[in-house]
DNA sequence: CAGGCACTGTTATTTTTTTCACAACACCTA
DNA sequence: TAGGTGTTGTGAAAAAAATAACAGTGCCTG
């Protein structure tokens, strides 16, 4: 089990690979990579040590195989299957963004409430009504959520999500959900983040 | 200068606070705080006292004036004005998930390329021609921005939001941005939080 | 008013995370 | 091949963050 941190930042190094990948750059010492993640050689260095990845003093890292190495150690054996509830402007944003990437997650179902839109395929994903959620995640094997509805529904669909399955609950709506142990959650509430930068533009870092 | 982790946290708190206020709730001690945040009594009564405030042992906090302290920290004298660059289905989203919330927080301007939407208010709010950036930017003094617009052209757009003044850039857009030591960088990757809540979910949190 | 209770503020401790520092190693050059 | 250069892997140190522990305090009760 590897620590949050870390695992973000695995996330974000494999990205930074596969983009110089397109560059066809083949190799990169561990200061070049962490200039661009913005963090220190050391700690490139020393994350890559705990999923056991070598380089080579003379070469630095193997650009393919090291994203090939951390692709084994974040993803799973079979692609998460993940679902979208709540299909306003956000709900779309994140599915064309998330749809073209990341072939191990595979956004499977989304939903809403609003009659106009379940039946139809929305950004290439078919829309389904809310009161299918059970029944939709079951059948598909949904293990990842991501929530971008109004706040006041938010809490009642998380519990139907874990119900059914749910073990991973991205959450973009404003509200702190309450979840069991058994759920992994991740809040990203916009005005937080906001909130945060204005905070440290204003104190100047 | 409040560390990054205690920021978030603060921020949490007095959003949490505030709704318990509309819930006409008057005091609170730090458990049930806590609780709400999914964080430690201790770390609590810690946060706060970086920020000075002191409860008392029999009633707890005040919940009004806990919150006006937090934001006292948290809010610069006067309210950060705030730019949306790239009106598309993720920009529209944020901004009407932000204007009706924090009076501290103004968005006063959007930026689009596409010619059928500047001009034109959009979610409340006026959306201006990208290349008035540098204009509108220092008129109206804005300090923070949110960058929703495509991965190739954000770089472009963050070096001149810089240039124009900018000291706080929230950037959803998914690419490293380089930008000076002066300007506070908030990366908000959709793919890389999705994939985070997955490992998750699939190990077992 | 004394005593017990329940909570706070803060110091001390532990745990986690990051950085430092350096031996070991590959490669290049002569 | 020997020596110099520049990078890695990793143990040790430092820094940061979270937790625990507890004295101090207001409040209630009898």
């Amino acid at each position: 089990m590897i620590s949050e941190k870390i695992v973000e930042r695995l996330s974000l190094y494999r990205w930074l690979l596969e983009t110089r990948l397109e560059n066809e750059v083949s190799n990169l010492f561990s200061y070049q990579l962490a200039s661009m993640a913005c963090v220190s050689p050391a700690q490139i260095r020393r994350d890559l040590m705990t999923i056991g990845y070598s380089g080579s003093p003379g070469k630095g890292y193997l650009v393919a195989d090291l994203a090939k190495s951390i692709g084994k150690e974040l993803d799973g054996a079979k692609p998460s299957k993940v679902a979208v509830v709540g299909m306003g402007n956000l709900g779309r944003a994140l599915v064309s963004f998330i749809s073209d990437r990341r072939s191990h997650l595979q956004i499977v179902a989304t939903f809403d409430t609003d009659s106009t839109k379940y039946g139809r395929v929305i950004c290439g994903c078919r829309c389904y009504a809310q009161n299918e959620l059970e029944k939709i995640i079951k059948l598909e094997g949904i293990t990842v959520a991501i929530l971008t509805l109004p706040s006041d529904a938010a809490q009642a669909v998380a519990d139907r999500l874990e119900k059914a399955g749910v073990t991973g609950i991205l959450n973009y709506a404003p509200v702190p959900l309450k979840v069991s142990k058994k759920v992994y959650l991740e809040n990203r509430d916009v005005t937080a983040a906001l909130e945060k930068v204005a905070y440290f533009a204003r104190e100047g870092d």
